[in-house]
RNA sequence: GGCCCGGUGGCAGAGUGGUGAUGCAGGGGACUGCAAAUCCCCGCACGUCGGUUCGAUUCCGGCCCGGGCCUCCA
């Protein structure tokens, strides 16, 4: 079995990750804030920790990981959006959550084990926040409930941060009726028109940590192994569901952080707030392939910032029409059994370095087509789509990979010039060989010969 | 101001105390009617100044440059 090491955020290194129970390994991720498209940003952490997710599922059995992604559908943002679109704010996100799916699923995604919406658990949040004022760490004023960070004294260890300085360094306005500037709410109350959802302090919605921190408790339990998502939740997202569930559980909470770096566009970060992002969608309706997409995600570790460009993803689409040809050319060779290169399935365990896995896949992919002799290709072939597998790509048909989605007729025109263009070069007329090859050039579809006949693919 | 990351060949991007990343681009060759694809070969890089060391891109320290967080954010 390989040894797994992660960076945890919590002590700042990389260390051996040991899983609680090996026959139930469990994966919290923060997932998105359904109240508007997702953008490549947003994307990224679904990439990184889906490839650890097949990692895991890998490891330990595809039965023995647990792995929930919250969908979070009661939000500021959300009212505010549903408000200027004059949507119902339901519509708003289920039309949000079904674009995110449709949009991941793209990008090759598995689907998490669980899914769990913040709305299904709010009586969940609230046996939480009592417990959490049964126990002095929250306080109840003018219809809000809080967190009372003086009385966590670990407060800061994800985050590295003492009081003193947040309280120095804060750009918010301290409300009037917090205890203690660092204090964050566990409940607000909810304005007419505004969801709500009745509770010991009034009507009311849920702050946005407390979510995070009932729903993995039950799902997952007051422990589990590992939390992900992205470098920005560190704080206060992150820290202030430490806070709660070890103040408000007998749980450790989760074992090991891990956090991805951000996608940046010309060194800068790439944010809603700037407007310097693409979403998923965009790049899609471009011809860009999802598949292509996600190879550019895990170019790079995922712990490093990423610029994302175009230069990018057509590289990635150069490097996935070399695997998809390898795979190709050995379409008549049946895979034999076996399981990933070892020294790729090496490079994920070691911190998800996907940079060495994808030369590892790389590597498999010229093996493939080195190989002579049916059992040689066999093998070549089993390990170059076994080590696809575990990172997401290679998984549909060459055929559809290299054609698209174009319709019958048009590959039935196609095959017929082809076979024109055989016999024309069979009769030595070049000129109109050559005139055929030209004219679907042209149209954007490319032949190639090969020693079994003639191929074609869509240029992209 | 406090706290975090980074600076590797034309580009992207791993890694390492002393020989190889890998991909793209570029050059040469094989194959091909010509191409394409594929295969073979090639450039030998680590911000800067010191220190440790037989030896540092890799460890330590200073400096310069870039990015991020400090309660909207993946």
């Amino acid at each position: 079995m390989s040894t797994i090491r992660i960076t945890n955020t919590l002590a700042r290194e990389k260390q051996v990750f040991e899983p609680i129970d090996p026959a139930n390994v469990r994966l919290y991720v923060c997932g998105p804030t359904v109240y508007d498209r997702a953008h490549i940003g947003n994307a990224r952490p679904v990439v990184v920790f889906d490839t650890l997710f097949r990692l895991l599922r890998h490891v330990y059995g595809a039965g023995q990981v647990t792995y929930a992604r919250n969908i979070t559908d009661v939000d500021d943002k959300i009212i505010t959006a549903a408000r200027e679109n004059g949507e119902p704010i339901d519509d708003l996100t289920r039309r949000t959550t079904e674009a995110f799916h449709a949009d991941m699923g793209a990008l090759n995604a598995l689907k998490p084990s669980v899914e769990p919406c913040a709305t299904q658990h709010i009586d969940d949040m609230i046996a939480l926040i009592q417990r959490l004022v049964a126990t002095g760490h929250a306080y109840a004023a003018e219809g809000h409930v809080l967190f009372s960070v003086p009385s966590d004294p670990a407060y800061g260890q994800l985050s590295r941060r003492d009081r003193e300085e947040m309280i120095a360094g804060a750009r918010v306005e301290v409300a009037p009726y917090k205890q203690d500037p660092a204090d964050f709410v566990l409940w607000k109350p909810a304005a007419d028109g505004e969801p709500g959802w009745d509770s010991p302090w009034g009507r009311g919605r849920p702050g946005w940590h407390i979510e995070c921190s009932a729903m993995s408790a039950k799902h997952l339990g007051e422990t589990f192994d590992i939390h992900g998502g992205g470098q920005d939740l560190i704080f206060p997202h992150h820290e202030n569901e430490i806070a709660q569930s070890h103040c408000g559980t007998d749980g450790q909470f989760a074992r090991y952080w891990m956090h991805n770096g951000y996608l940046v566009v010309h060194g800068e970060k790439m944010s809603k707030s700037l407007g310097n992002f693409f979403t998923v969608k965009e790049l899609l309706d471009a011809g860009w392939a999802g598949e292509a997409i996600r190879l550019v995600l895990l170019s790079a570790q995922y712990r490093q910032p990423l610029d994302f460009n175009r230069d990018k993803l057509a590289d990635a689409t150069a490097n996935l029409d070399r695997l998809y040809t390898a795979l190709r050319n050995t379409a008549d060779v049946e895979t034999a059994d076996g399981g990933p290169p070892p020294a790729l399935t090496d490079a994920l365990a070691d911190d998800l370095n996907t940079p060495e896995a994808l030369a590892q896949l790389y590597e498999a992919g010229h093996a493939l087509n080195k190989a002579t002799g049916a059992d040689a290709k066999a093998r070549a072939k089993a390990e170059l789509q076994a080590g696809g597998r575990l990172l997401g790509l290679l998984e549909q048909d060459p055929e559809a990979w290299f054609k698209g989605a174009g319709d019958d007729a048009e590959a039935a025109e196609i095959e017929r010039l082809i076979a024109e263009r055989t016999q024309a070069r069979r009769n030595k007329d070049f000129a109109t060989a050559d005139k055929i090859r030209d004219d679907l050039k042209a149209r954007g579809i490319v032949l190639e010969d090969g020693p079994e006949g003639t191929t074609w693919k869509r240029e992209r």
